[in-house]
DNA sequence: GTCTATATGGTGATAGAC
DNA sequence: GTCTATCACCATATAGAC
């Protein structure tokens, strides 16, 4: 009860200096300057993915550039020629991630029928939580810590999704296609299910001993889920 | 893709030295030595208390000890007197957490009813978020991270927990008192759904704009995840 | 037990040759 | 663009006076 000192990141940051953005310099030129930028452009990615991983594992903190530029098989020096900082570099990471973490969010709309929607909604989740560990991993982390640097950017697009998607539940709710339950918290139980398979990945593999690479186990998964989520565990009668 | 590497933690840990085990030292003495083993203690656990704040938040590498010895106020150079090091400092943290955390899933007995043994312990957990949100932000974090500290630990107790518990459910479901679901499943499931109001806290009240500390807030996440889990949401003929 | 140095080494980032 | 040095800084941990 000594510590709810509000503790900003700390640690140097150097200077963000003239923020070069050099990502998103895509300009329509020469085929050769155009090669050229397809070459950057691979190369960033590569260094993304490495970053990914290990950032996933150990966070902004517990992983070092040397560790990344070994993982992306690049020198030290060379990946600071290609990301001006680390943070730039993780800010990277985190831009790529929530393209790929936003896009099933979207998925259902109020004319599918609910009850195929949500198990199919599951199914891409629990999909994503199997093809996507690392993603997953470094999103949970980020919000854990507060979301300094996702927050400002995740909010509002955030926000309005769900809401959009509270409204298509709660319809369904009206017509009768639905139990009355709270859509957010519907939401919230939906995201938190899925993702954990990923999230807690080491656990759920050392009390069953498997993961979700394996397909029975992910059908299993996924059949629980749905039948749970759409049933509950009160018996019939 | 790149990124497979089975990184260990890495960073320097200048040797163990002797190992102490500072804190379980207790043997019956004078009172002089008693009442300064009780002074000792109390100082640690006023460390640890800092420490865990600050881990949980920023994990072991993104939290100094100068931050902890600030947030426990005391100097660092004195906190290493009570703990030989960073490491071991952490190893506690984690060791007190486990208590807190292990000691809910006890709850549920095959001679309670059922729906309400879930019901309470769907309560039970939600109270752990909202109580113990640090508790559950770092045991995610280790657990993401491989939990390499707390696994070995972690491992063996908590698959013969689940096994004892899986066999309570089992029993229930073939008794008719509830819907055959795979009891493992429905496990993770409750442990997801409870956890994520704590380590995804700031995504919530970035939808909601609340939190579990509003009482009306919980009592309403407390009644959907009752209602979700017990009926589902299809709705009843 | 608590303090003031200080040792030691990793880390992010830069300079400048090629 | 890529390399070899090298910087300044900060973190963990220790030594030794009081």
């Amino acid at each position: 009860m000594t510590n709810q000192t509000p503790v900003p990141p700390r640690r140097r940051l150097t200077a963000s200096k003239t923020a070069k953005i050099k990502g998103s310099a895509r300009e329509p030129s020469a085929s050769a300057v155009d090669r050229r930028s397809r070459m950057i452009e691979s190369k960033r990615e590569t260094v993304i993915d490495a970053a990914l991983g290990l950032f996933s594992r150990f966070g902004l903190y517990g992983t070092s550039l040397d560790q990344i530029a070994t993982a992306a098989d690049v020198s030290k020096t060379n990946l600071l020629y290609y990301f001006d900082s680390k943070e730039e570099l993780y800010v990277s990471v985190l831009r790529q991630l929530l393209e790929v973490w936003l896009q099933p969010l979207q998925t259902f709309a109020a004319d599918q029928d609910p009850i195929e929607a949500i198990k199919g909604y599951l199914r891409v989740k629990l999909e994503l939580s199997r093809d996507y560990p690392a993603e997953s991993r470094l999103f949970c982390m980020e919000v854990m810590q507060g979301a300094p640097l996702m927050l400002a950017e995740l909010e509002q697009p955030l926000r309005e999704l769900v809401e959009s998607k509270v409204a298509v539940i709660q319809g369904w709710i009206d017509a009768g296609k639905l139990a009355p339950v709270e859509p957010r918290h519907l939401i919230f139980s939906l995201w938190a299910t899925t993702q954990h398979y990923a999230d807690f990945r080491v656990q759920i593999e050392a009390v069953t001993g498997k993961t979700l690479d394996d397909p029975v186990f992910f059908e299993e998964a996924l059949t629980s889920l749905q039948a749970l989520i759409l049933d509950g565990i009160r018996p019939r009668s």
